[in-house]
DNA sequence: ACACTAATTATAAAGATTATTATGTAATAA
DNA sequence: TTATTACATAATAATCTTTATAATTAGTGT
């Protein structure tokens, strides 16, 4: 399922002039088969096996490719470092506070807040950004011991 | 107007027990006046005047215990550095994707995305944050030329 | 004023990301 | 096919934000 992604995205990739090297991709096809949203560290060590001599420049790199021409996200939270997310599909995130980790939840988008935030404060606004925080199932469980 | 709020985050930190020195008193004042979201190193440059020895940590420092008490929210948004904002009343944000500025904005507060977000995903749902992005009017005008 | 404890300073360290530079590789044109 | 050009990679250094450490200084209650 997954398969048929990876091949639009990489004719997406060549109409935009971008080489498919093995390295891009892995990275493209390392996000696009992760359920999580990986960190850049992530990635590269997913990938060091296949790619040892590979440099975590090239995986910044990468991602900043996907992401300009609009293939992933970058989320940044935190504390922590940037996580990527392949899913371009319209939908928000729940965060564990816990363990950090990033659940995806449909919700219809929030047109109105956007058009009242223009409204009131004269900005040309383009996009808006929600998380929900709170503590996963699995976490629960652990603190009830 | 904000010296009386200057006053009460006083009295709050001194019931929970935290000493009132002149580097601190100096950063929360700095933080209640600025309407700007300032970061740690804003803060510390528009400081360094009155205290020439003051070190960086120090402004993380009481960042952190004003955070801590609640006085303070953190914003951390992408590329940037945390931001800090002394207003603790329900309220959102919009960002000018051109220069960064930060606006405040009312809104009701989302509840019911936060308990759909709960029974879909069965996380314990504790807040949400969100945030709209846009060009503000003053770099529509600029970008106009 | 004294003693106790917390805060500050200065510095180092950590962690994530970007910049640099030299080398390598793919696409294109002659 | 070869030369040329532009883009990618790798390795490393550099930058930037934030946190940790250790020694010194300074508030606060008695």
């Amino acid at each position: 399922m997954s398969e048929k992604r990876l091949q639009e995205a990489i004719v997406t990739l060549k109409d935009s002039g971008v080489r498919i090297t093995p390295q891009r991709h892995a990275v493209l096809e390392f996000l696009l088969n992760s359920m999580t949203h990986p960190t850049a560290d992530e990635i590269y060590k997913a990938l060091e096996g296949k790619f040892p001599n590979m440099s975590v420049a090239t995986v910044y790199n990468n991602l900043r490719v996907f992401k300009d021409i609009g293939l992933v996200r970058e989320l940044t939270y935190g504390d922590a470092s940037s996580r990527f997310d392949c899913n371009t599909t319209e939908h928000y995130h729940v965060i564990c506070e816990s363990c950090g980790k990033i659940v995806d939840f449909h919700y219809p988008s929030l047109d109105e807040v956007e058009s009242l935030a223009e409204q009131v404060t004269g900005f040309d606004v383009s996009n808006h950004r929600m998380e929900v925080y709170g503590i996963c199932s699995d976490c629960q469980t652990k603190n009830a011991h």
